[in-house]
DNA sequence: TAAACGTATTGACATTCATCAATATGTTTT
DNA sequence: AAAACATATTGATGAATGTCAATACGTTTA
């Protein structure tokens, strides 16, 4: 039977999702953590440290830290949080990223149960 | 300081390697587990399923389970040992994979300490 | 030695991906 | 309202990837 849920750039993928997509929803948290670019990021993120706009870490403290252009880490960021990676908030005309603990907590079991 | 290793499908990366490698080499694992082949075969060799040529999961193991062509299991193998998650040894005219325990401890280590 | 068989390599092709410049959208500030 | 600013989207481009057919390589068997 085919995946009811399809995979999309523009999903945010949570617990129950991924479960029911098997194979096809690990591959895609596989994916969103196979580029050195987008761990930095994550790195960055788990590390705690402080960004330019105020409380929480926005897009442009993503470029400084990547070194690449604000649409390619937009991009990156998108990816991240399609796999539910991360969590994505916008406070006025920021957007604030944050680890999503669930979805590592999900990848974990990927690498446990799986293989 | 640029990697001192070159990372190629025709290597097999240790765990010091990867270490090493940094960002570079825990994209370099989580990339081969980024495809729903790849976890196929994976979750497969972790059964502890009976292969069809005796003592051990050969190729043609790999081709039933997948439905894919051999050259393109060869290939996958390739990935998943160049990333040292699988272990593969000749024996006669068969070639034995099996699961690389260090790999995935790696693997896990990865997901845990760099995000 | 020949034939058969499992695996590896090569070449080709379509798809996906990472990246950036240019532009659009939306919010804040002046 | 206008300017400034952060982010998203679009379009383009070069590189990497998954796949198979054809072929080459090694080993075993007849």
């Amino acid at each position: 039977m085919p995946a009811l849920i399809q995979l999309e750039p523009n999903m945010n993928l949570n617990a129950e999702q991924n479960l029911a997509l098997g194979l096809e929803g690990a591959a895609w948290v596989f994916k969103a953590l196979a580029d050195p670019a987008r761990l930095k990021i994550l790195q960055f993120l788990a590390s705690g440290q402080a960004g330019c706009c105020g409380d929480g870490v926005c897009g442009c403290d993503l470029e400084a830290v990547t070194g690449l252009s604000q649409p390619t880490v937009s991009h990156h960021m998108k990816c991240l949080a399609s796999a539910g990676l991360v969590t994505s908030e916008k406070r006025g005309k920021w957007m604030y990223y944050a680890l999503d603990a669930q979805g590592f907590k999900a990848a974990k079991a990927l690498l446990e149960n799986c293989c």
